[in-house]
DNA sequence: CATGAATGAGTTTTCATTCAT
DNA sequence: GATGAATGAAAACTCATTCAT
């Protein structure tokens, strides 16, 4: 019996956790970082500002908790495209073009959690960001290119870095001015740079 | 005589700004954008809060002007480099190691007005960002190598992005771990790169 | 029972709003309106100062407030002494009489809402102003006397705003001299002039 | 040799107290009472702000000092028409037809001088404020009427202040809505009104 | 346990007045 | 005497957090 409450309460908590989870995405997508209250989070959750406080302690933690679960399907979906059967390239392409659609579809929160510096020092003492996660996506395509022969034995992680923020610069870019570049054009480009670089070899 | 006076006052209001620039470098540097108040840009500049408002109409102004002279030498600085008579590369690796000890300089800074969103939305309507500046400076470079027939026909703008977002990438990453990877190491790992990308040579 | 939580909760929102209002109406009357603060009011109703704005969304709409309900009451016994069945001679004289006691009980806040310039452009979009309202119900009295044919048939407008204006200055003179004399001889004075002017006639 | 310093002295001092006359005079119209500040004058007058203080204690004064020399021109030519050998009633109209048009001309201080609450609690102490000039004005034009035995014998004091606030009422209404209503139409109306108030003559 | 009213420190900005030069 | 930079109290308004019901 005590079991049974039990479990019907974490049930609750965690649909109340999903709710204010949804509330704060819109709010931080249709307000900002800057215009994200706890009171308009309460009132888009249609939950007691009071109550916030019952499932996150302050309001850096459910921002956190935004972060982790805004982030969780896509590190899933990545997941899944870094376990298929395919070599480093073309596994790298499905790879942008996943993220590439995955930020179209959520602009709106992009800025605060992948970019936003603000964010990143709230969260500072969160362990894995998007960002390093992805980096370390990339590093294994690279190590995974590199193991194959496809790729040159560079260094790992420095590449990893940079194509990160060669990637993230342009979703950026693509974000703040609406810029219209599609996407297979934008994927195509890059893939070009980080294949052969500028350089007219040989 | 009311020449000297004038120029006296010039000089007062040269210095004051200067003071409260480094005042406001202080404060950004130690609380963060969202921690910087007009209270504490006074204190530490040693000034009355009014004052600031004598030499600045407002906050976004103050803000302005602290990026408009932070980024002044290391523009006039790139634009030497770039008119210097050399070939691209050894020109792109003269400008990146310039801009990585720059940094290396004002790490507590970088983040603000290079990194941070808020930053930029706030600067939005700004002539010519940091940002901007750094990627044409890039794209002249790439111009340059195509011209001079070292470099492939990329897509200019495209690629002068992505590099950029490359190298700013590694910057934050070296600002915000304290990482350790010498300038040396870091600017031949992304020559590299940017001349060949990861594909090996067939 | 959310029927019941739902009517206390009305009550006490009804009843902060009259003790903010009484605050307000003390501190206007006590400091005029430029020294009428958010704070002052908030300590006067012995209230945070944020709680003012839970029940306001700011300044002008608390003052706003205690402007609609400073002259509810004065309007609602107006429109019943309109609706008496008089003839426009002694409906007059019953609503100046009505006004004089009414404005002798509220003098304090008089000036502020009736006379104060800066109150009357804060609140120049509210819909029916004290002053409009005070204007059109004499116009109706004087349209009433003229169809009766006790009144000539003057330029009904005019004639009331010209009314109005006369009776206000008497008020004001009152209120700021603390003067004396009586609200009966002030009526006689006030019929007989709107009744026959100065002229001797014929 | 003193005497001619100190007749220069004061031929300065009332220069520039013109001077910032004028220049506050300016602010006023322009800005409202809320935008006249110190600052605002001073640059107007082109006049260090430190100077309004040499010739002014404080604001308070330089208010008083304006409005003091604002009505003066006007004070002096309605004495001019009270003056004047004719008889009450045409004395009257030419009286109400000087100020409506001086209010024309300085409509943007109207309000801060005669009807504004603000000023006028500012002012309070201050001797012979317009209204009460203006109310002087009327009673001795009413006594002289019933001297001369065209008025009846009405209460001279009261029936002044009732012609004063209709009359200043009707300015006002044209200045808050720029009515259209031309001069010579609305002392015609307020003549009529005066002379035979709205009773039918039986 | 849920609620949401209440709190009050903190933010940007203004401006009358002073005072060193 | 003239100047205007410097001052700082005071204003309106916000919002994370608490706590009585």
């Amino acid at each position: 019996m005590a079991r049974l409450a039990e479990r019907r309460k974490r049930l609750v908590t965690s649909m109340m956790k999903q709710g204010i989870y949804e509330a704060a995405v819109a709010v931080l997508t249709r307000y900002g970082l800057e215009g994200t209250t706890m009171d308009r989070v309460a009132e888009q959750a249609e939950v007691a500002k009071g109550s916030l406080y019952k499932y996150f302690q302050n309001k850096v933690e459910l921002l956190q908790f935004v972060h982790e679960r805004l982030l969780e399907p896509l590190r899933e979906s990545s997941q899944e495209i870094l376990d298929e059967d395919l070599s480093a390239l073309p596994k790298l392409e499905a790879l942008l073009r996943h993220w590439f659609e995955y930020l179209q579809e959520h602009r709106g929160l992009f800025n605060f959690f992948f970019v936003d510096h603000a964010v990143r020092a709230l969260l500072r003492d969160h362990d894995r960001t998007g960002r390093t996660s992805a980096v370390q996506d990339l590093a294994l395509i690279i190590r995974q290119g590199i193991e194959e022969g496809g790729f040159r034995r560079v260094d790992v992680s420095l590449t990893a870095e940079l194509l990160f923020g060669a990637v993230r610069d342009v979703c950026e870019q693509r974000i703040e001015t609406d810029a219209a570049l599609p996407i297979d054009q934008l994927i195509e480009g890059v893939m070009d740079f980080f294949q052969h670089g500028v350089g007219a070899d040989e």
